[in-house]
DNA sequence: CGTTTATTTGATATTGTTCAAAGCGGGTGG
DNA sequence: CCACCCGCTTTGAACAATATCAAATAAACG
């Protein structure tokens, strides 16, 4: 039994009958975005955690100098905007049209999920982003993006819903770099790209893929 | 109140009297090691937290082709090896003669801290590693690194109790870049370094050290 | 006092950024 | 239906930054 486990079945109090009926109420609202449309803004109240429905999210900071940085993105079935102090220190925004589900925290008890593993969860990607950005090349980068996002979409044969820009700003590159290192997996025959602004995109060796990801 | 507080009370049962004691009961063990001595290895099964009350701690990964990245420095206070899986996937040294306390996760009630703020801070803390490693060049990671002790001692006069090659597989830089990035800010006269290793750091303007992390 | 280890410095090669401009598609309006 | 425009992506060339390799310096230790 894991420890997050552990957590979810022991650390939350026992449900007693009264309860269930309010366990049961519609907890959650369910939200629409167009693609570009803000969903919360550095130093709002952070009172809410999301699950992507349908759509795309990207959840960002714009740092003193103007750049942007992406600190991840969120696919269906993710949740996101769980934060430790009451504000929300990052800005999310819609990417393509989406349906969003809000849970408000006051009663985490209500909640479909547990609070920790959430965070354990994100902490695992959050690092596992930091080895891959911090200790790799521009290819190298690039291609762990190609793989983490075929395990997002669960094939290797997925349409990316975001430009090379965000790509960049994710991956802490230029977008020319990005651009280079795709057309460079190309011309290696690792992946394939057609479509409207190359973003279709097909793995043709997965294992090239992770050669490249020391 | 905060996210991270209404858990911590509302998550976990109420106490019922006969609970006192067990809760009172030493679930902690002291631990010692030596300069350099392994705590826990990855791929180990991952059943207690720690705590440091004496020393420091790195936390690291071995990458497929030998290098090292350090995830983490644990100070005094600090609290690290909390994992989502049931299992280590890193792993955490002594860097000096260390005193620690182990404590088990079985009963999450029993432990001194909240592991949700636990892992949350963890998250903070990771995301703001990010934004300095892969937004900054090679001196802004060091001065951010140098500020970043700074809080962790608590003073603007310190010493770093890890070597050149520690700070390089923290920041993911090359040992030589950040001897330069440290030659500099003391040419520039943003910090002093003196004594054993330069490892004496004397912060001599906070304003200029920001400055250079954008 | 030699030996070892950590840090620093120098020269060179590699890599990524920057700036500029060229393709490429998809829409739009005539 | 076609010409044009616009956003996005790609390519090229010059430049800047960092890694790498090699060696010098310095401090610590027996």
């Amino acid at each position: 039994m894991t420890i997050a486990n552990n957590v979810a079945t022991a650390g939350f109090r026992p449900v007693g009958p009264a309860e269930i009926n309010r366990l049961r109420a519609p907890v959650q609202r369910l939200l629409s975005f167009e693609g570009g449309q803000l969903i919360y803004r550095q130093g709002e109240q952070a009172s809410s955690i999301y699950r992507v429905n349908e759509g795309a999210v990207r959840v960002y900071r714009i740092l003193p100098d103007g750049r942007r940085y992406i600190l991840a993105f969120h696919c269906p079935g993710d949740w996101f905007g769980l934060q430790a102090n009451g504000r929300h220190d990052d800005f999310a925004e819609a990417i393509c049209e989406s349906n969003l589900a809000r849970f408000p925290v006051v009663d985490p008890a209500a909640l479909p999920v547990s609070l920790l593993s959430l965070a354990m969860e994100n902490l695992a990607t959050a690092r596992e982003r930091q080895l891959a950005l911090v200790c790799q090349s521009a290819i190298g980068r690039v291609a762990w993006f190609v793989l983490d996002m075929a395990e997002h979409f669960g094939g290797s044969d997925y349409e990316l819903f975001m430009s090379r820009r965000d790509v960049a700003d994710y991956l802490g590159l230029a977008v020319e770099s990005v651009a280079r290192s795709f057309t460079k997996l190309a011309d290696l025959h690792i992946i394939q790209m057609e479509g409207r602004s190359h973003r279709l995109i097909r793995i043709l060796s997965r294992e090239k893929l992770k050669a490249l990801i020391d």
